[in-house]
RNA sequence: GGUGGCAUAGCCAAGUUGGUAAGGCAGAGGACUGCAAAUCCUUUAUCCCCCGGUUCAAAUCCGGGUGCCACCUCCA
């Protein structure tokens, strides 16, 4: 079975074959980090996430670069706006960045190269366009022209006069053709500016993506991803900028996931109807957050709404239940195990390995991974089935498998970045409140002087390491 | 105007090399339970926006229509 792929530039789903069999490279739009990203950027990070995590499930190595784009206006107004210089904003977004991806499980990146550390790179990139006379300057400003690139629009399949025909670009005199894009902009006094041969100035948002993605990937690698949004112009301006160079194909797979939505409308921090992802974090769990974006499609658009996480919630949970139990069942008393036949639990075995295939054929499908996640429901199901069966015998053959179970599900949860099982991590604050009212039942108890209830819940704590000391101001208590 | 996509039960949602509708949530019934909660099980679409066609067979293919969304301006 082999991984199938949709890719936006051919509009059909292919099969995945990579450039080097061992490793896979795939290149990500990063965030522009002047603020928190919003629940929509977390699609757009989880969802490659995803597709790492399901190819090193297939035993490719996999090299992942993403950009923090930390120079264009957006920095430079929201710099201005709080009274702090652009690196200072883009090293607090940053360091955002990694908290909140850390918390929806998203692996590390091999590398995030900021747009400042590639500028004369971006230079670099520029002279060698405008050698070619695929760019031409005015007035300090570069231009890319996109008539001289005869497969512009081939990302978006869209012509050069159907763009223009719908075009709602500002009318530019210096351009050529007003879908010409800037490579490099002339900067306004007291903006940060960088110099150049045509002046102090500094790069178009389209070309850093261009310039990294080749710097550390090459002229030819597999994976390219980002919000649908990105197709046009962005991507389709990078694959430009990028073949006008090379004058060949550089990226192989085009992927790019669908939006998330408020009430049917796009949410974007341009219209302001968003929420951030570490806003959500407050009142969600970050796996829930994650269990949410993968639950459906990721091509799909998709609706948030309160109501849709706590769906995901119940879902999750539902999950998380049935891996607990058999956990529970797995760990239980050994010495309680009745001799029992494997052949008993043929039938269990091949329920398991059915779901495993329904699992990797459903993420071979263009990563489906609402129906993998339907597979883990069924098979919970069946399971669940079968351990509240009154008679249930913990035969040597049902615990084994119970394992194989129990590791699928672990499985699965590695190639989807959730955990099944284990300790949840539980808020640390619970600890006290709940020694709290252990202690106000013992003080009931004893002026019940229900001694025994009272010394057992005193010396049970012990046990568990929380020292209790009657004092004449009241109880008090410190762990061990 | 161009381009891409969507329309499946109360809600969310999977499903095209055509073969007789996954899964989740809610609802209903039940198991368990001192009570409650939690948990678990069962159950819910004669039918997949509409019309027509191809076929032994279509949610899936073809033609036409309707509605919705996105991109064509910074946006994941």
């Amino acid at each position: 079975m082999s991984l199938k792929i949709y890719n936006t530039l051919t509009r059909k789903k292919e099969e995945f074959q990579p450039i080097d069999e061992e490793q896979v490279k795939i290149y990500t739009c990063g965030p522009t980090v002047y603020d928190y990203f919003h629940i929509g950027n977390a699609r757009a990070f989880v969802i490659p996430d995803i597709l790492k995590r399901y190819l090193e499930y297939k035993g490719y190595q996999v090299f992942h670069i993403v950009n923090f784009t930390d120079i264009d206006d957006k920095m430079i107004n929201r710099a201005e706006e709080e009274g702090v210089n652009i690196e200072e904003l883009a090293e607090r977004f940053i360091e955002a960045y990694f908290e909140d991806t850390k918390r929806l499980n998203i692996k590390k990146a091999d590398a995030y190269p900021k747009a400042t550390e590639h500028i004369y790179d971006i230079i670099e990139l520029i002279e060698i366009l405008e050698e070619e006379e695929y760019a031409y300057e005015v007035d300090g400003d570069v231009f890319f022209a996109v008539k001289q690139f005869e497969d512009y629009g081939k990302l978006s399949n869209q012509s050069l006069e159907e763009l223009a025909s719908g075009s709602r670009v500002d009318i530019n005199e210096k351009k050529r053709n007003p879908l010409d894009f800037v490579l490099w902009k002339n900067s306004k006094a007291g903006e940060p500016s960088w110099d150049s041969p045509w002046g102090a100035g500094r790069p178009g948002w389209h070309t850093e993506c261009s310039v990294m993605s080749m710097f550390y990937l090459g002229r030819k690698f597999d994976f390219h991803t980002g919000g649908v949004d990105l197709v046009f112009p962005h991507h389709e301006n990078e694959i430009a900028q990028s073949e006008a160079v090379t004058e060949s194909q550089v990226v192989n797979y085009w992927l790019h996931n669908g939006y998330i939505n408020i009430d049917g409308e796009k949410m974007s921090k341009s219209l302001g109807n968003f929420f951030t992802t570490r806003e959500i974090f407050a009142e969600y769990d970050p796996q829930v957050v994650r269990f949410f974006l993968i639950s459906k499609h990721y091509r799909s658009p998709i609706n948030f709404s309160d109501a849709e996480l706590a769906v995901a919630q119940k879902g999750l949970e539902r999950l998380k239940n049935t891996v607990q139990r058999l956990d529970n069942l797995i760990a239980g008393d050994q010495q309680e195990l009745k001799p029992g036949s494997s052949v008993e639990y043929e039938e269990l075995t091949e329920l398991i390995e059915t779901k495993k295939k329904k699992f990797v054929a459903a993420m071979d499908d263009d990563l489906n991974t609402a129906l993998a996640i339907g597979s883990l429901h069924e098979l919970a199901k069946e399971l669940n089935t079968l351990i509240n069966t009154s008679d249930l015998q913990l035969a040597q053959g049902l615990i084994s498998t119970l394992e194989k179970a129990a590791d699928f599900f672990a499985e699965a949860g590695e190639v989807l970045g959730l955990e099944f099982s284990g300790e949840e991590i539980k808020d640390d604050n619970l600890v006290a409140p709940l020694i709290e009212l252990l202690l106000k039942i013992r003080s009931e108890a004893r002026e019940e002087q229900n001694w025994d209830l009272a010394d057992q819940i005193r010396d049970e704590l012990a046990e568990l390491g929380v020292k209790i000391e009657d004092t004449a101001q009241g109880v008090e208590w410190k762990l061990e």
